[in-house]
RNA sequence: GCCGGGGUGGCGGAAUUGGUAGACGCGCCGGAUUCAAAAUCCGGUGAUGGUGACAUCGUGUGGGUUCAAGUCCCACCCUCGGUACCA
């Protein structure tokens, strides 16, 4: 204790303690509420980033706060071990992934461990283990039964040079990564799990997620994109089969002045066999990635075709055009467009020269000029026959009714999210557990034969998936006819794992169930934190999959994370830290050098979780700076090891009421920054929470080194203790350490939490700040109990704003803020 | 393009949600200590004008609401995340 701050032994010495006492083991314990915290597991790419360090850091500081505030606490970690770069590796290096996915959890594991994260170790688990990945195979064999899985085709970038399927981000400019060659959009089959068919339960309980931060609410809720419209029937000339068309404002289908289709709509396809220079339209627009991003923001372009379709009301002729624009997966890959009042479209018959008619204006009277940009407010009728002059509800019910009425279309929900394609065509994930057989079909692997174990040894040059050209796995028997059969080669994308994992982390021993009793127990996870990148896809498909699992009978729970904490970037010079940045901060490197509550406190103190972090090299050192006045202020206050021992049963002296002033007052300090930590921390806004520690400390180096006064004393063992109390969960090893060395009781980490003491905060005044035509002109100290008209009173009688209120200014108004704040508002006398 | 964040001193950020803008920390400047440096400690630090007390301006830009706006409303700019095969 009298060395200098050392954190390299002390958190060694800290760790090996904890594990020692098995502190963070689970245990079973009825008499507490349990409290479930979860990080996004990482994908074990190699070493630890800052972007780890700070998400585990802030769920580490939310389960040590709750185990402090004497909650049963489960805090698991593992791997999302499946992933593109094991394989990127494999191929680069000659490394199997198995290897160098296990060698990487190796080292983070590690890593792990010198971060002094209070983990649950028993109940680790790596989604590319047989054990893991069984049960999402059995899993999606129930969903193969009751008929929530299909098969069906999607596109894929295409690599024609390496022949391979590649992913978005694998697409560069519009060239393959490794061959440079230009991708092709490809149809090929594959899995796709229906969320559609809960769409409307994933949308409704988001209401639900009181914890989960608006923002996160809001961009699912526009994901799902529920819409109310009409499906129109535009019946095509020389053909039986009405072409259909989704459209959420039916008010405007009389402005209809030609229809547009995706490339891969059939009739584009049947255009393209007749035609040799639509055809190569088509062709030319396979030129591009699949991406909703490119595709909406590449120029806008078309052919028409020869058909042409009748407007479903006055049956006039409408042109049907190919455009590059419309989704073949929204609606039904076909738009009715409507120049005047959809910029799209209007700009699209700009360019093509196709008819715009004005078929709404603006309900305000006003004129919409439809010849510098489509008018795209809702308003009245025009130019609609017998719909002329109903506004948007109007129009929208009488144009649904006339369609139902006439067979040509009828009012539809629509929803902008897709089934969710699961397929890979790739080596490292979860074999899909299906059997092709010639003559039975696709049928599901017997679940006595599960798991369909990924093999180990595999050719990764040779072309297409690696599975492919391995005959040894895909060679099978038929289930049903025990012909020869083949494997499905494609594996599970990665997300299959992660929407399921925290269910299994409880049980992740269990090789009898998929979920067993503890699953039960601590399910939903209570605070959730990960990277805000996450807030959809992951997110919602993790929703969806509790659902289905709800709905298989294997959990009780309709919705997974109660508490959701968004952690943003970690940035460095701006930019999000990565390897090709050439920006990234070895944590390992910080940790060796300074220690882990150095890196731990930078982190949550740099920035509120949920916005970016900027990297600061002299942020760390404050940060350390910090832990070493911490340290030698206890060092200072040796004596309080012995008013430990005097004072240990008795918190709050009972002659306290005739301590001094000043006394009183740091005392008032002291739980007035305890009040604003706690707060901080239930709102999770922990660089708040380290400020006010700072303040704290600040705070009690204003009492007197080695006081004998009694009050001294007891000041600076409620304050200490209080202020390691408060640090424990964000640096736990020099919590840990001072607690033990000033005698404090047990360990600081099952120490109560500590309450604010109304007592200590009572004051006999209120300052007031005044203010002048909502300028500060000063401040007054007013007796805590003088009514309104004493302190008016008061405040225009006091010194420093006469000037303000001398000759020529009156007094107009008075606001008066309770506790807090009054405004004069004046004027200048008429006469001055 | 679309959806969602963010923009406050030299820097990271604070402002208990409409009530003292810049807490806390970093950096910088000055001082103490030291042979010297590092470390540590003390003081100062939004801008402009003034010797000074003080005054004026100031939260991305332009408008608006209000006794009072970083906070609410309208329009825009920049930037970050997502955009369904990165995880």
């Amino acid at each position: 204790m009298n060395d200098p701050y050392n954190p390299k032994i002390l958190e060694k010495e800290a760790q090996a303690e904890w594990d020692e006492k098995q502190i963070f083991d689970i245990k079973t314990d009825s008499s507490k509420e349990k409290f479930y915290c979860l990080s996004m597991f990482p994908y074990p790419s190699g070493t630890l980033h800052m972007g780890h360090v700070r998400c585990y850091t802030l769920a580490d500081v939310i389960a040590r706060h709750q185990r402090m505030l004497g909650k049963n606490v489960l805090h698991p970690i593992g791997w999302d071990a499946f992933g593109m770069p094991a394989e990127n590796a494999a191929i680069q290096n000659n490394v199997p992934p198995t290897q160098w996915t296990y060698d990487n959890i190796a080292i983070m594991r590690e890593q792990f461990k010198s971060l002094g994260n209070s983990y649950n170790w028993q109940c680790e688990l790596a989604t590319s283990d047989p054990k893991y990945y069984r049960w999402e195979q059995w899993f999606f064999i129930q969903l193969f039964n009751k008929d929530l899985v299909y098969k069906k085709n999607a596109l894929v970038n295409w690599d024609p040079v390496d022949k391979t399927v590649l992913a978005n981000e694998q697409v560069i400019d519009g060239r393959g990564w490794r061959s440079g060659a230009l991708v092709e959009q490809r149809e090929i089959a594959q899995w796709f799990i229906k969320i559609t068919a809960y769409a409307d339960e994933l949308l409704a309980d988001l209401d639900q997620l009181s914890g989960w931060p608006e923002q996160v609410k809001i961009m699912q809720r526009n994901w799902i994109g529920r819409s109310e419209g009409v499906e129109i029937d535009f019946t095509l000339q020389n053909s039986e089969v009405p072409i259909q068309v989704y459209t959420t404002r039916p008010d405007t289908l009389m402005g209809a002045t030609y229809l547009a289709i995706a490339i891969d709509h059939p009739l584009a396809k049947q255009a393209a066999q007749q035609n040799k220079n639509i055809a190569a339209f088509i062709e030319s627009c396979r030129k591009t990635k699949v991406a909703e991003a490119e595709l909406a923001t590449q120029e806008k372009r078309g052919i028409a075709t020869e058909l042409t379709a009748s407007h479903p009301i006055t049956n006039e002729p409408l042109p049907i055009w190919i455009a590059n624009f419309v989704l073949m997966e929204y609606g039904s890959g076909a738009v009715m467009s409507v120049p005047a009042h959809d910029q799209r479209d209007w700009e699209f018959a700009q360019v093509y020269n196709l008819p715009i008619k004005q078929v709404i204006t603006p309900a305000d009277g006003s004129q919409a000029d439809i010849q510098q940009s489509a008018f795209v407010d809702k308003g009245l009728l025009i130019n609609s026959d017998a719909f002329d002059g109903m506004n948007f509800e109007q129009a929208f019910h009488a144009i649904a009714d006339h369609l139902s009425q006439h067979n040509k279309g009828s009012r539809k929900v629509n929803y902008r999210l897709r089934d969710w394609g699961v397929s890979r065509q790739r080596y490292w994930g979860t074999p899909i557990p299906i059997i092709n057989c010639p003559q039975c079909g696709q049928l599901p692997v017997p679940e006595d034969q599960l798991p369909v174990v990924l093999p180990e040894h595999v050719d990764f040059k040779a072309s297409g998936s690696p599975l492919m050209s391995n005959p040894e796995f895909v060679n099978t028997t038929c289930p049903q006819c025990q012909g020869q059969a083949q494997r499905e080669t494609d594996t599970f994308d990665t997300f299959v794992e992660s929407s399921w994992y925290y269910a299994r982390f409880p049980c992740a021993d269990q090789d009898e169930t998929m979920f067993d009793e503890r699953s039960q127990y601590w399910l939903p996870v209570d605070h959730y934190v990960g990277g805000i990148e996450h807030a959809v896809l992951h997110l919602l498909y993790a929703r969806f999959f509790c659902k289905l699992l709800r709905d298989a009978g294997l959990v009780q729970i309709d919705e997974p994370f109660k508490n959701l904490l968004t952690q943003g970037m970690v940035l460095k010079d701006g930019h999000k830290m990565s390897k090709s940045k050439g920006n990234t901060v070895a944590p390992e490197a910080l940790i060796k050098h300074y220690g882990a509550d150095t890196v731990r406190l930078f982190t949550v103190f740099a920035a509120p979780p949920d916005q970016s972090l900027e990297w600061s090299d002299q942020a760390v050192e404050g940060a350390y700076r910090f832990l070493k006045r911490l340290w030698s202020f206890a060092q200072t206050y040796t004596s309080i090891k012995h008013i430990n021992s005097v004072y240990k049963a008795r918190k709050i002296h009972s002659d306290w009421h005739k301590a001094s002033d000043p006394q009183q007052k740091i005392r008032r300090e002291i739980h007035l920054l305890l009040g604003k930590a706690c707060y901080d921390y239930e709102r999770s806004q922990f660089n708040t929470v380290v400020s006010a520690c700072m303040k704290l400390l600040n705070c009690l180096q204003e009492t007197p080194v080695h006081s004998t006064d009694q009050f001294d004393q007891l000041l600076t063992h409620e304050g200490f203790s209080i202020l390691l109390r408060l640090l424990a969960p964000i640096t736990p090893h020099i919590c840990y350490k001072l607690w033990d060395e000033l005698n404090f009781e047990g360990m600081v980490i099952d120490a109560p939490w500590p309450q604010v003491i109304s007592e200590a905060l009572q004051s006999d005044t209120v300052e007031y700040v005044i203010q002048v035509n909502g300028k500060l002109r000063g401040h007054i100290e007013i007796e805590a109990t003088t009514d309104d008209a004493t302190i008016i009173a008061q405040v225009i009688a006091c010194e420093p704003i006469q000037p303000y209120l001398i000759e020529k200014e009156i007094v107009k108004t008075i606001i008066i803020k309770q506790r807090k704040l009054i405004n004069l508002v004046v004027k200048p006398r008429k006469d001055s």
